[in-house]
DNA sequence: TAATATTAGTTGACTAGTCAACTAATATGT
DNA sequence: ACATATTAGTTGACTAGTCAACTAATATTA
Protein backbone atom coordinates (compact mmCIF):
# COMPACT_ATOMS: atom_id res chain seq x y z
CA UNK A 1 0.00 0.00 0.00
CA UNK A 2 1.28 2.84 -1.15
CA UNK A 3 0.98 5.94 1.40
CA UNK A 4 2.33 8.94 -0.64
CA UNK A 5 -0.34 10.73 -2.32
CA UNK A 6 0.34 10.91 -6.34
CA UNK A 7 0.28 14.69 -7.81
CA UNK A 8 -1.36 12.87 -10.30
CA UNK A 9 -4.35 11.82 -8.65
CA UNK A 10 -4.53 15.72 -7.44
CA UNK A 11 -4.06 17.16 -10.72
CA UNK A 12 -6.99 14.76 -11.77
CA UNK A 13 -9.72 16.13 -8.87
CA UNK A 14 -8.88 19.53 -9.74
CA UNK A 15 -9.70 18.80 -12.87
CA UNK A 16 -12.70 16.92 -13.00
CA UNK A 17 -14.39 19.45 -9.86
CA UNK A 18 -13.26 22.29 -11.62
CA UNK A 19 -15.45 21.08 -14.59
CA UNK A 20 -18.32 20.50 -12.35
CA UNK A 21 -18.02 23.71 -11.09
CA UNK A 22 -17.60 25.98 -14.87
CA UNK A 23 -20.21 23.62 -16.80
CA UNK A 24 -23.52 25.28 -14.45
CA UNK A 25 -21.91 28.33 -14.79
CA UNK A 26 -21.21 28.92 -18.25
CA UNK A 27 -24.36 26.72 -19.51
CA UNK A 28 -26.41 29.79 -19.01
CA UNK A 29 -24.78 30.94 -22.04
CA UNK A 30 -25.14 27.54 -23.85
CA UNK A 31 -21.64 26.82 -23.72
CA UNK A 32 -20.77 23.24 -22.82
CA UNK A 33 -17.87 22.02 -20.85
CA UNK A 34 -16.06 21.23 -23.60
CA UNK A 35 -16.22 24.52 -25.22
CA UNK A 36 -15.50 27.02 -22.35
CA UNK A 37 -11.85 26.57 -22.21
CA UNK A 38 -11.40 27.60 -26.15
CA UNK A 39 -13.58 31.09 -25.60
CA UNK A 40 -11.35 31.02 -22.59
CA UNK A 41 -8.68 31.49 -24.58
CA UNK A 42 -10.01 34.03 -27.75
CA UNK A 43 -11.32 36.37 -25.12
CA UNK A 44 -8.37 36.67 -23.05
CA UNK A 45 -5.15 35.76 -24.28
CA UNK A 46 -5.72 35.76 -28.15
CA UNK A 47 -8.13 35.52 -31.23
CA UNK A 48 -7.14 35.29 -34.97
CA UNK A 49 -5.05 32.52 -34.55
CA UNK A 50 -6.01 28.84 -36.62
CA UNK A 51 -7.67 25.81 -35.29
CA UNK A 52 -4.05 23.65 -35.60
CA UNK A 53 -2.20 26.66 -32.81
CA UNK A 54 -5.70 26.64 -30.89
CA UNK A 55 -5.54 22.78 -30.45
CA UNK A 56 -2.14 23.22 -29.97
CA UNK A 57 -2.38 25.47 -27.22
CA UNK A 58 -5.33 23.79 -25.29
CA UNK A 59 -3.72 20.41 -26.24
CA UNK A 60 -6.49 19.14 -27.76
CA UNK A 61 -6.98 16.65 -30.54
CA UNK A 62 -8.17 18.67 -33.58
CA UNK A 63 -11.05 17.04 -34.33
CA UNK A 64 -12.20 18.30 -30.91
CA UNK A 65 -11.14 21.61 -31.77
CA UNK A 66 -12.82 21.36 -34.94
CA UNK A 67 -16.39 20.33 -33.51
CA UNK A 68 -15.95 22.71 -30.56
CA UNK A 69 -14.95 25.88 -32.30
CA UNK A 70 -17.98 24.56 -35.26
CA UNK A 71 -20.33 24.87 -32.26
CA UNK A 72 -19.01 27.90 -31.13
CA UNK A 73 -19.28 29.58 -34.49
CA UNK A 74 -23.22 27.87 -34.94
CA UNK A 75 -23.87 29.87 -31.31
CA UNK A 76 -22.76 32.90 -32.84
CA UNK A 77 -19.53 33.48 -30.48
CA UNK A 78 -16.74 32.98 -32.82
CA UNK A 79 -16.61 33.29 -36.66
CA UNK A 80 -13.65 31.63 -38.92
CA UNK A 81 -12.07 33.57 -41.08
CA UNK A 82 -9.53 31.76 -44.19
CA UNK A 83 -5.92 32.83 -43.58
CA UNK A 84 -5.21 35.32 -47.30
CA UNK A 85 -1.54 33.65 -46.72
CA UNK A 86 -2.47 30.07 -46.55
CA UNK A 87 -5.88 28.51 -47.70
CA UNK A 88 -5.69 25.43 -45.65
CA UNK A 89 -5.74 27.88 -42.63
CA UNK A 90 -9.77 28.97 -40.99
CA UNK A 91 -8.54 31.67 -38.39
CA UNK A 92 -11.02 32.37 -35.85
CA UNK A 93 -12.09 35.83 -34.05
CA UNK A 94 -14.72 36.81 -31.09
CA UNK A 95 -17.92 38.21 -32.16
CA UNK A 96 -19.74 41.23 -30.32
CA UNK A 97 -21.97 38.51 -28.68
CA UNK A 98 -18.42 36.55 -27.24
CA UNK A 99 -17.16 40.60 -25.79
CA UNK A 100 -20.49 41.18 -24.63
CA UNK A 101 -20.12 38.33 -22.04
CA UNK A 102 -16.76 39.10 -21.41
CA UNK A 103 -16.32 40.33 -17.66
CA UNK A 104 -18.87 38.15 -16.57
CA UNK A 105 -17.02 35.17 -18.11
CA UNK A 106 -13.45 36.69 -16.93
CA UNK A 107 -15.04 37.02 -13.45
CA UNK A 108 -16.47 33.52 -13.61
CA UNK A 109 -12.32 32.64 -13.64
CA UNK A 110 -11.31 34.65 -11.24
CA UNK A 111 -13.92 33.22 -8.65
CA UNK A 112 -12.93 29.60 -9.42
CA UNK A 113 -9.27 30.61 -9.21
CA UNK A 114 -9.94 32.38 -5.44
CA UNK A 115 -11.68 28.91 -4.17
CA UNK A 116 -9.14 27.03 -5.79
CA UNK A 117 -6.28 29.15 -3.46
CA UNK A 118 -8.41 29.50 -0.44
CA UNK A 119 -6.10 30.60 2.39
CA UNK A 120 -2.89 30.47 0.61
CA UNK A 121 -0.59 33.73 0.84
CA UNK A 122 0.36 35.36 -2.29
CA UNK A 123 3.75 33.75 -2.12
CA UNK A 124 1.99 30.22 -2.43
CA UNK A 125 -0.39 31.16 -5.43
CA UNK A 126 3.07 32.67 -7.29
CA UNK A 127 4.56 29.20 -5.99
CA UNK A 128 2.10 26.91 -6.85
CA UNK A 129 1.50 28.67 -10.51
CA UNK A 130 4.84 28.12 -11.17
CA UNK A 131 5.70 25.36 -10.24
CA UNK A 132 2.43 24.13 -11.95
CA UNK A 133 3.54 25.63 -15.58
CA UNK A 134 6.99 23.74 -15.05
CA UNK A 135 5.12 20.13 -14.32
CA UNK A 136 3.07 21.23 -17.73
CA UNK A 137 6.27 21.92 -19.38
CA UNK A 138 8.12 18.79 -18.15
CA UNK A 139 5.67 16.77 -19.26
CA UNK A 140 4.75 18.30 -22.41
CA UNK A 141 8.17 18.26 -23.33
CA UNK A 142 8.57 14.60 -22.58
CA UNK A 143 5.82 13.86 -25.04
CA UNK A 144 6.96 15.63 -27.91
CA UNK A 145 10.35 14.48 -27.67
CA UNK A 146 9.44 10.79 -27.90
CA UNK A 147 13.18 9.72 -28.08
CA UNK A 148 13.85 9.85 -24.44
CA UNK A 149 12.95 6.64 -22.41
CA UNK A 150 12.40 6.22 -18.72
CA UNK A 151 15.77 5.06 -18.09
CA UNK A 152 17.12 8.25 -18.81
CA UNK A 153 14.56 9.49 -15.98
CA UNK B 1 -5.92 40.63 -22.49
CA UNK B 2 -5.04 38.50 -19.23
CA UNK B 3 -1.97 38.23 -19.06
CA UNK B 4 -1.58 36.29 -15.87
CA UNK B 5 -1.58 32.42 -16.83
CA UNK B 6 -4.42 30.81 -14.85
CA UNK B 7 -4.10 27.75 -12.43
CA UNK B 8 -6.79 26.08 -13.91
CA UNK B 9 -5.36 25.83 -17.54
CA UNK B 10 -1.86 24.32 -16.20
CA UNK B 11 -4.47 21.91 -14.59
CA UNK B 12 -6.60 21.29 -17.66
CA UNK B 13 -3.14 20.79 -19.93
CA UNK B 14 -1.61 18.83 -17.45
CA UNK B 15 -4.36 16.31 -17.03
CA UNK B 16 -4.73 16.01 -20.86
CA UNK B 17 -1.14 15.48 -21.36
CA UNK B 18 -0.71 13.04 -18.77
CA UNK B 19 -3.83 10.93 -20.39
CA UNK B 20 -1.47 11.23 -23.50
CA UNK B 21 1.68 9.33 -21.41
CA UNK B 22 -0.08 6.62 -19.56
CA UNK B 23 -2.93 5.51 -22.12
CA UNK B 24 -0.23 3.87 -24.42
CA UNK B 25 1.27 2.28 -21.55
CA UNK B 26 -1.85 0.58 -19.69
CA UNK B 27 -3.44 -0.07 -22.64
CA UNK B 28 -1.46 -3.04 -23.47
CA UNK B 29 -3.34 -4.85 -20.46
CA UNK B 30 -6.33 -3.78 -22.00
CA UNK B 31 -6.89 -0.87 -19.75
CA UNK B 32 -7.95 2.56 -21.49
CA UNK B 33 -8.10 5.93 -20.13
CA UNK B 34 -10.73 5.44 -18.14
CA UNK B 35 -9.97 2.87 -15.75
CA UNK B 36 -6.63 3.20 -14.98
CA UNK B 37 -6.91 5.38 -11.95
CA UNK B 38 -9.63 2.84 -10.44
CA UNK B 39 -7.21 0.18 -10.60
CA UNK B 40 -4.47 2.18 -8.74
CA UNK B 41 -6.78 3.52 -6.43
CA UNK B 42 -7.15 -0.49 -5.98
CA UNK B 43 -4.10 -1.82 -6.14
CA UNK B 44 -1.96 0.93 -4.26
CA UNK B 45 -4.68 2.60 -1.70
CA UNK B 46 -7.53 0.26 -0.63
CA UNK B 47 -9.78 -2.27 -1.73
CA UNK B 48 -12.40 -3.95 -0.77
CA UNK B 49 -14.45 -0.76 -1.00
CA UNK B 50 -17.96 -0.15 -2.34
CA UNK B 51 -18.93 1.14 -6.00
CA UNK B 52 -20.24 4.51 -4.10
CA UNK B 53 -17.28 5.18 -1.90
CA UNK B 54 -14.65 4.82 -5.40
CA UNK B 55 -16.61 7.04 -7.14
CA UNK B 56 -16.23 9.85 -4.12
CA UNK B 57 -12.65 9.02 -3.75
CA UNK B 58 -11.82 9.15 -7.77
CA UNK B 59 -14.51 12.17 -8.19
CA UNK B 60 -16.24 10.68 -10.70
CA UNK B 61 -19.84 9.83 -11.76
CA UNK B 62 -21.01 6.80 -10.16
CA UNK B 63 -22.32 5.31 -13.78
CA UNK B 64 -18.79 5.82 -14.95
CA UNK B 65 -17.51 3.86 -12.02
CA UNK B 66 -19.83 1.24 -12.59
CA UNK B 67 -19.34 1.02 -16.35
CA UNK B 68 -15.52 0.89 -15.25
CA UNK B 69 -15.51 -1.68 -12.80
CA UNK B 70 -17.81 -3.70 -14.78
CA UNK B 71 -14.92 -3.57 -17.63
CA UNK B 72 -12.54 -4.31 -15.18
CA UNK B 73 -14.53 -7.20 -13.68
CA UNK B 74 -14.81 -8.76 -17.24
CA UNK B 75 -11.46 -7.94 -17.82
CA UNK B 76 -10.69 -10.43 -15.24
CA UNK B 77 -8.81 -7.56 -12.71
CA UNK B 78 -11.15 -7.00 -10.05
CA UNK B 79 -14.12 -8.69 -8.37
CA UNK B 80 -17.23 -7.60 -6.74
CA UNK B 81 -18.84 -9.19 -3.73
CA UNK B 82 -22.00 -7.92 -2.40
CA UNK B 83 -21.31 -6.44 1.09
CA UNK B 84 -22.43 -8.97 4.09
CA UNK B 85 -23.74 -6.24 6.20
CA UNK B 86 -25.95 -4.38 3.31
CA UNK B 87 -27.27 -6.08 0.46
CA UNK B 88 -27.10 -2.87 -1.57
CA UNK B 89 -23.10 -2.40 -1.81
CA UNK B 90 -21.09 -4.21 -4.26
CA UNK B 91 -17.12 -4.47 -2.82
CA UNK B 92 -14.60 -4.19 -5.01
CA UNK B 93 -11.25 -6.37 -4.50
CA UNK B 94 -8.49 -6.88 -7.11
CA UNK B 95 -7.20 -10.08 -8.41
CA UNK B 96 -4.41 -11.99 -8.57
CA UNK B 97 -3.76 -10.88 -12.21
CA UNK B 98 -3.71 -7.44 -11.12
CA UNK B 99 -1.24 -8.19 -8.33
CA UNK B 100 0.81 -9.53 -10.90
CA UNK B 101 1.07 -6.25 -13.31
CA UNK B 102 1.51 -4.47 -9.74
CA UNK B 103 5.08 -3.46 -10.00
CA UNK B 104 5.33 -2.81 -13.48
CA UNK B 105 1.96 -0.67 -12.83
CA UNK B 106 3.46 1.00 -10.01
CA UNK B 107 6.66 2.07 -11.72
CA UNK B 108 4.55 3.65 -14.98
CA UNK B 109 3.03 6.25 -12.11
CA UNK B 110 6.60 6.44 -10.47
CA UNK B 111 7.85 7.66 -14.08
CA UNK B 112 5.12 9.86 -14.40
CA UNK B 113 5.58 11.74 -11.45
CA UNK B 114 9.57 12.33 -12.04
CA UNK B 115 8.81 13.13 -15.95
CA UNK B 116 6.67 16.05 -14.13
CA UNK B 117 8.87 17.04 -11.01
CA UNK B 118 12.30 16.69 -13.46
CA UNK B 119 14.53 19.49 -12.00
CA UNK B 120 12.32 19.81 -8.91
CA UNK B 121 14.00 20.36 -5.37
CA UNK B 122 12.78 17.54 -3.25
CA UNK B 123 11.71 20.42 -0.90
CA UNK B 124 9.51 22.13 -4.33
CA UNK B 125 8.15 18.60 -4.99
CA UNK B 126 6.93 18.29 -1.12
CA UNK B 127 5.63 21.73 -1.55
CA UNK B 128 3.58 21.42 -4.88
CA UNK B 129 2.01 18.61 -3.57
CA UNK B 130 0.89 19.82 -0.70
CA UNK B 131 -0.49 23.06 -2.07
CA UNK B 132 -2.18 20.81 -4.84
CA UNK B 133 -4.44 18.72 -1.97
CA UNK B 134 -4.91 21.96 -0.86
CA UNK B 135 -6.30 23.13 -3.95
CA UNK B 136 -7.91 20.03 -3.94
CA UNK B 137 -9.99 20.31 -0.65
CA UNK B 138 -10.67 23.91 -1.32
CA UNK B 139 -12.64 23.03 -4.52
CA UNK B 140 -14.53 19.45 -3.04
CA UNK B 141 -15.35 22.05 0.21
CA UNK B 142 -16.92 24.37 -1.94
CA UNK B 143 -19.15 22.26 -4.51
CA UNK B 144 -19.85 19.66 -1.50
CA UNK B 145 -20.93 22.89 0.45
CA UNK B 146 -23.32 24.77 -2.00
CA UNK B 147 -24.56 27.26 0.60
CA UNK B 148 -21.61 29.51 0.14
CA UNK B 149 -21.83 31.62 -2.78
CA UNK B 150 -19.22 34.04 -4.61
CA UNK B 151 -19.52 37.34 -2.61
CA UNK B 152 -18.09 35.00 0.27
CA UNK B 153 -15.17 34.99 -2.03
C1' DT C 1 7.97 21.61 -63.88
C1' DA C 2 6.21 17.22 -61.62
C1' DA C 3 6.41 13.94 -57.65
C1' DT C 4 6.31 13.71 -52.88
C1' DA C 5 5.80 15.15 -48.11
C1' DT C 6 3.78 17.92 -44.84
C1' DT C 7 0.05 20.74 -42.83
C1' DA C 8 -4.93 22.23 -41.72
C1' DG C 9 -9.18 20.79 -41.26
C1' DT C 10 -13.20 17.44 -41.46
C1' DT C 11 -15.66 13.20 -40.63
C1' DG C 12 -16.73 8.51 -38.67
C1' DA C 13 -16.14 5.37 -35.16
C1' DC C 14 -14.92 4.77 -30.91
C1' DT C 15 -14.04 5.43 -25.59
C1' DA C 16 -14.68 8.62 -21.43
C1' DG C 17 -17.71 10.79 -18.43
C1' DT C 18 -22.23 13.18 -16.95
C1' DC C 19 -27.03 13.54 -15.95
C1' DA C 20 -31.52 11.82 -15.17
C1' DA C 21 -34.61 8.05 -14.45
C1' DC C 22 -35.04 3.90 -12.56
C1' DT C 23 -34.86 -0.54 -9.11
C1' DA C 24 -33.78 -2.50 -4.90
C1' DA C 25 -32.24 -2.22 -0.18
C1' DT C 26 -31.66 0.25 4.03
C1' DA C 27 -32.68 3.98 7.36
C1' DT C 28 -35.88 7.06 9.59
C1' DG C 29 -39.92 8.73 11.66
C1' DT C 30 -44.53 7.93 13.10
C1' DA D 1 -45.63 -2.18 11.96
C1' DC D 2 -45.98 1.20 7.96
C1' DA D 3 -44.93 5.22 5.02
C1' DT D 4 -41.26 7.88 3.53
C1' DA D 5 -36.55 9.22 2.59
C1' DT D 6 -32.08 8.04 1.54
C1' DT D 7 -28.40 5.15 -0.49
C1' DA D 8 -26.08 1.92 -3.98
C1' DG D 9 -26.06 0.56 -8.27
C1' DT D 10 -27.69 0.19 -13.25
C1' DT D 11 -29.18 1.84 -17.73
C1' DG D 12 -30.14 5.13 -21.61
C1' DA D 13 -29.21 9.28 -23.73
C1' DC D 14 -26.29 12.63 -24.14
C1' DT D 15 -21.73 15.56 -24.46
C1' DA D 16 -16.46 15.43 -24.37
C1' DG D 17 -12.41 13.93 -26.45
C1' DT D 18 -9.29 10.62 -29.20
C1' DC D 19 -7.68 8.14 -33.16
C1' DA D 20 -7.50 7.02 -37.89
C1' DA D 21 -8.75 7.94 -42.58
C1' DC D 22 -9.59 11.26 -45.63
C1' DT D 23 -9.45 15.95 -48.71
C1' DA D 24 -7.34 20.00 -50.04
C1' DA D 25 -3.58 23.26 -49.89
C1' DT D 26 1.17 24.29 -49.28
C1' DA D 27 6.16 23.15 -49.01
C1' DT D 28 10.01 20.49 -50.63
C1' DT D 29 12.91 18.29 -53.63
C1' DA D 30 14.26 16.45 -57.95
Amino acid sequence: MKKQKSLIKAILDIYRISQAYITPRTSKYGIGRGQWYFLNKLLFEEDGISQEELSKEMVVDSAHTARAIKFLEESGFVYRKKDPNDARKKNIYVTDKSVEIRDDYHGLYKDLNKILVKDFTSEEIELVRSLLYRMRDNIKLYIENPIQDSSEL
